[in-house]
DNA sequence: GAGCTATATCGAAGGTTGTCAATATCCCAT
DNA sequence: ATGGGATATTGACAACCTTCGATATAGCTC
């Protein structure tokens, strides 16, 4: 992850053709892999996990330390790197921080990879 | 990318929920990080654009090397870790080397991405 | 075999990442 | 105002990644 900003998915993925179509211009090819490597990451993806299955597809970032098993300040990094890729929302609410998914950047990413 | 032998993408994909379903256990979530680790390289999305592009979406490592700029062994590491992460298969044909795109590969990530 | 070519491996340099403890900031309640 | 709780930021460290030049390996051709 650079310290350069992430351009939120919808940006990534607006112009062009998946993946396997044709070859990919290096600044696409820079931009996706940005987001992917936004993705891989094994706390990162438990988390978009937990808030896609919370109630109302939101949670709270104090109901997300504890699942994860990692200390306060890792996670709050970690959720930081999700919403500045695009997929996450975060919502202050009084002390609290409410975190939701982007309806679709997921998809976007995936219709990236798939050829059909 | 860590040393650690990477499973198969259709290993990986076999037995799970999408990522918003539930909560994704520590295991799949290490598991499907590794995949994402080897995509998410702006190089390596070149090569596997630039080999489903090619006719009979095969193409030898020596026509891979100038495209993306980098030097040569550059090049075979990366193609080894697309290899190793099971989206591409490689070929010896007496010097060369073809490399192929995993039917399928691309698509059980994607699928892993996606709510519906 | 000798030499050439294609590819892989090794070893090292420099940058990036994930993690934590300590600290700062922000907001509510008293 | 003051105190307490929730979250973010800072600074540090170890592990890891990308890249290269140098070298090794393997196969073809003469």
């Amino acid at each position: 992850m650079s310290t350069q900003t992430l351009l939120p998915i919808t940006d990534v993925t607006a112009c062009c053709a998946p993946l396997t179509r044709e070859t990919l211009p290096a600044q696409q090819a820079d931009d996706l892999a940005r987001s992917l490597k936004a993705l891989a990451d094994p706390t990162r993806l438990r988390l978009i996990s937990i808030v896609a299955a919370s109630a109302g597809e939101e949670a709270c970032a104090c109901d997300l330390t504890e699942p994860v098993g990692l200390s306060q300040p890792t996670v709050s990094h970690h959720l930081k790197i999700l919403v500045e890729a695009g997929f996450f929302t975060r919502t202050q609410r009084g002390t609290w921080a409410y975190f939701r998914l982007v309806p679709g950047a997921l998809d976007s990413v995936a219709r990236l990879l798939v050829s059909a």
